[in-house]
DNA sequence: GACTTTCAATCGGTTACTTCA
DNA sequence: GGTGAAGTAACCGATTGAAAG
C-alpha cells in the first residue's frame, strides 16, 4: 500500500495516542463475539445479490439482524476482501489448467511437426532420386511436350481425378496462389522444374509443411496421400 | 497449554463528494 | 460563477487480537 505522508494525520494519531506504540492504541478491549449462524446465513444470502449496501439498505439489516450499521458494514468488508482472495485463487487454478492444457497440446504438435518434418526429408531424397534417374534416360522431358497439353509434371500431378478440375490441395502442391498462375504454368510449360523445388520446406521455416501440402497431417498420410500414392505420382 | 486458523474489528491511506471562504 | 482548502463518508489492504479447534 502507498505510505504518502501526511503530517495533519500524523498530529492527529499523537493527540489520541501519545507515546503509545501502535498495537496498544486502542484503550478499550475489543471483547469479540462472533455472530450467529442465522445472522451469518442471511448476511450471505445478501451477500450473494449484491456486494455493497446501500446505507438505507444497511440501517435494514442491521435493525434485523440486531447489530450495529457499521458491524454490517465491517462484515461486508470483510467479505469482499475475503471473497476478492477467493476469486484471484479461481482465477490461479483456471488459468494454470489452460496453461497445462496448452502446454501439452503444444508438445505434442512439436512431435507431429517433428515426424513431417522428417517425412518430407524423405520424400525430397526420393524425388531427387527420382530426377537424377531421368537425366540418364532422356534430356527432353521437361520442355513442355511440343504443345500436347502443358507440362507432363503439371497433368500428373496436378489435375484431380475428375480431370480440368483442380482440387485446392493440388493447387496448395503446387506452390501456385491462383487459378490464373496455375494456367501460366500449363500454357508455358515451366512449371515442372519449378514445383519441384522443395529444398526450402525442408527446415523449419514459416513455409512449413502445413502451407505446403494445404492438409491436416493426419488427411495427408492416413488417407489419400500415403507415401506409397506419393512414389505412384513418379513412376 | 501451546499452536494454528478464523474472522470481527481497527488502522492508515485513498477517493469522491460537499461546503465554504 | 470558478477555484482551492477543509471536512466528511465510504472504501480498501494490512494488521491485530479474541475465540475456537
Amino acid at each position: 500500500m502507498e505510505t504518502d505522508y501526511h503530517p495533519a494525520v500524523d498530529e492527529a494519531i499523537a493527540e489520541q495516542a501519545p507515546q503509545i506504540p501502535r498495537n496498544k492504541k486502542k484503550n478499550k478491549l475489543k471483547k469479540k463475539r462472533r455472530f450467529s449462524d442465522e445472522q451469518i446465513r442471511l448476511l450471505e444470502s445478501i451477500f450473494e445479490s449484491e456486494t455493497k449496501l446501500e446505507p438505507r439498505k444497511k440501517m435494514q439489516l442491521a435493525r434485523k439482524l440486531g447489530l450495529q450499521p457499521r458491524q454490517v458494514a465491517i462484515w461486508f468488508q470483510n467479505k469482499r476482501a475475503r471473497w476478492k482472495s477467493k476469486q484471484i485463487e479461481q482465477d490461479y487454478n483456471t488459468l494454470k489448467a489452460n496453461y497445462d492444457n496448452l502446454e501439452s497440446r503444444f508438445e505434442s504438435l512439436k512431435k507431429e511437426k517433428q515426424s513431417l518434418i522428417l517425412q518430407i526429408q524423405k520424400l525430397s531424397q526420393l524425388l531427387e532420386e527420382h530426377r537424377k534417374g531421368r537425366k540418364g534416360l532422356d534430356g527432353s522431358s521437361t520442355d513442355g511436350g511440343g504443345g500436347g497439353g502443358g507440362s507432363e509434371y503439371g497433368e500428373i500431378k496436378c489435375e484431380t481425378e475428375a480431370e480440368g478440375q483442380p482440387s485446392f490441395q493440388h493447387k496448395e502442391c503446387l506452390g501456385l496462389q491462383t487459378e490464373n498462375e496455375r494456367d501460366d504454368v500449363k500454357q508455358t510449360g515451366q512449371g515442372g522444374e519449378e514445383f519441384l523445388i522443395m529444398d526450402e520446406y525442408r527446415n523449419d521455416s514459416p513455409a512449413s509443411p502445413d502451407k505446403f501440402y494445404g492438409l491436416h497431417s493426419a488427411d495427408m498420410f492416413d488417407h489419400s496421400y500415403t507415401n506409397s500414392q506419393w512414389l505412384n505420382f513418379w513412376t
